[in-house]
DNA sequence: GCCGTTTTCGGCCCGACTGTTTTCAGTCG
């Protein structure tokens, strides 16, 4: 098995676990949390980095005595470190942390009065009304453990982040419902969901109002309030019958652009920024930039970044993974926006398992002020989708021509999505295949394969000089299904020796490629192609999703295949 | 444990809310 960077982010996170309930130096937890993630958001695997013999104390956050750490967990699966923290601690205590409320400290002092090492133990103790009896524990506080001990239970099996498409239907209309309070001035969501990232863990809302709005109490009275957690003059935290926990913070106007900055994160971003401030003997917080006790910025993002010498950064890319170099030498990428996108390249109709016909498909991408729109339906081997034969295919294409003569300012591009079989050949024979504009590959069975395999089949499936994109590269259904074993470096190497390209598809449920993984192909050369596997005509709308997460990826227009005019993309299709 | 325009030691981001503590530690984001 090989060990991947979340192996390694995993062991040092759990090492810091151990380590802050023993009580260690704050500091060197914080040196484990960080190496934890760097590694876990690195475009390159380090089992690679280490192969390769590359240097990782360059890593920011990585020493000598780290990235030996790293060297040893990938060479051995394991850490001494780790096994005499866990030899010293029972290995379930960090479970416990989980449990909100409940910290490093007060998971300690249940261990060490209690003997409590695992949730079922605490749970116990809890009802046998031993909790409370601790020193610096309440009843309150046992009560608290209770409920969120049957929370977790309920919660067993459940998801914990929500993915971004279903966060956008809870919160569009708790912003409606919110801005009709008295006195708002400004009102926006912060946090992951600003950052567009594909899951979130709870919603972060900032509201700027005039003094003595009712804003925090309506906030409460929200119909899909199932639990107020905190609320104060300032701040409260709600969790919504969905179960997503919703914070709400008020600011003056004038911190506006501090707090939206301090909100929105990332916090590994914000902690970055404000160690610059510190450098240059600020104090930055959600309320401004303070140089002494006057307070120089805070209306604006862009005053923050300014005070600290740089340029404005898109929310996307504030997860301090080099954003902040980039900007500091003027070499932030100019980001993909979703008006350049000239057309979408994965698109099915009803002759297979979609639910809108060509012509509907077509008006709608028009309407868009697409282009062109490639039509992917898909191949034979799909049989429960009614995959198409060579016969079917063909009949299609005569219906997208005889379209394509009446159509105006669009063009329908013929192609398909055609599976990758287990031996990396591919579904239909190249005759037919060659008249088509495109060809978009993928892999619908035998997810199982090794590594080694599954990395072959797709290599060996490129190899044919019909393919063109790969679509959803790793398989993973977002909170459903793991992506599958897969060398993806090295199936963009293929690709970009090959002329091939790699799909981000847009679907919320898969937006596959990760956005460290489009980074990665973008550092390789190789151009990623955005689709929105649309299955009805309202589906094209998805492309918002897969362009947030290209910008997530450091895209650029440059960098995304549907970006350019139909001439420009056909020049860039054609192999060899 | 990391790091350096405060440079090889001595720092390391900042504030709100809660509960229990009678003045603040712990937790969270």
């Amino acid at each position: 098995m090989p060990v991947h960077n979340s192996d390694v982010a995993g062991f040092f996170n759990r090492i810091a676990d151990l380590l802050e309930i023993k009580g260690e130096n704050p500091f060197r937890i914080r040196a484990y949390r960080n190496a934890a993630r760097t590694i876990g958001g690195l475009s390159k695997s380090v089992a690679d980095l280490v192969e390769k013999g590359a240097d990782l104390s360059e890593l920011p956050g990585i020493g000598n005595d780290l990235a030996q750490k790293i060297e040893r967990a990938v060479r051995t699966g394991s850490l001494p470190l780790l096994e005499n923290l866990q030899k010293e601690l029972p290995p379930e205590l960090p479970d416990l942390m989980k449990i909100q409320g409940l910290g490093p400290k007060k998971v300690r002092a249940l261990y060490e009065e209690l003997g409590i090492a695992s949730v079922g133990q605490l749970k116990k103790a809890a009802e046998g009304k031993k909790i409370q009896q601790l020193s610096g524990f309440g009843e309150t506080t046992e009560k608290k453990i209770k409920g969120e001990l049957r929370r977790l239970e309920k919660k067993k099996g459940e998801k914990e982040r929500i993915k971004i498409s279903i966060a956008e239907q809870i919160v569009n209309p708790l912003l409606a419902y919110l801005k009709k309070a008295e006195g708002i001035k400004s009102m926006q969501v912060a946090g992951s969901y600003r950052r567009r990232k594909e899951t979130v863990g709870d919603l972060d809302i900032l509201v700027s109002c005039k003094k003595g709005s009712p804003v925090i109490d309506r906030f409460a009275e929200y119909e899909e309030v199932n639990k107020v957690l905190t609320q104060g003059k300032t701040k409260s935290s709600v969790l919504l019958k969905s179960g997503l926990q919703v914070d709400l913070r008020v600011v003056p106007q004038i911190s506006f652009g501090s707090a939206l900055h301090y909100f929105t994160g990332s916090k590994e971003h914000n902690i970055a920024v404000r160690k610059m401030g510190v450098k240059k003997k600020l104090k930055i917080n959600e309320y401004g930039v303070f140089k002494g006790r006057k307070r120089v910025a805070g209306k604006t993002e862009k005053q923050v970044y300014g005070k600290v010498g740089l340029p404005y950064i898109e929310p996307e890319l504030r997860e301090n993974r080099g954003e902040l170099e980039a900007a500091a030498k003027k070499a932030l990428p100019r980001l993909l926006s979703l008006h350049d996108i000239k057309g979408d390249l994965h698109v099915h109709t009803r002759t297979t398992d979609g639910q809108s016909s060509l012509e509907e498909l077509a008006e709608g991408a028009k309407k868009k002020g697409y282009r062109y729109l490639a039509i992917t339906d898909h191949s034979q081997h799909v049989s429960v989708a009614k995959g198409l034969d060579v016969g079917r295919l063909r009949k299609q294409i005569t219906e997208i021509d005889r379209l394509n003569e009446k159509l105006k300012g669009i063009r329908i591009l013929k192609s398909i999505e055609l599976d990758i079989l287990e031996d990396g050949s591919l579904d239909l024979p190249n005759e037919v295949l060659c008249e088509l504009d495109l060809v978009v590959c993928s892999i619908h069975y035998k997810f199982n394969l090794s590594r080694e395999k599954q990395t072959k089949r797709i290599i060996k499936a490129m190899d044919n000089p019909a393919f063109n994109i790969l679509s959803h590269p790793t398989g993973r259904l977002i909170n459903e299904r793991k992506p599958y074993e897969v060398n993806i470096e090295k199936v963009m190497e293929a690709a970009g020796e090959r002329g091939c390209f790699l799909e981000l598809n847009a679907h919320p449920d898969r937006l596959d490629l990760h956005d460290t993984h489009c980074k990665m192909a973008k550092e390789s050369g190789v151009k990623i192609a955005i689709g929105t596997d649309a299955h009805r005509i309202d589906d094209l709308d998805l492309m918002r999703y897969g362009v947030g997460q290209a910008r997530r990826g450091w895209l650029e227009a440059e960098d995304v295949l549907n970006t350019r005019d139909w001439i420009g993309l056909k020049k860039l299709l054609k192999r060899g």
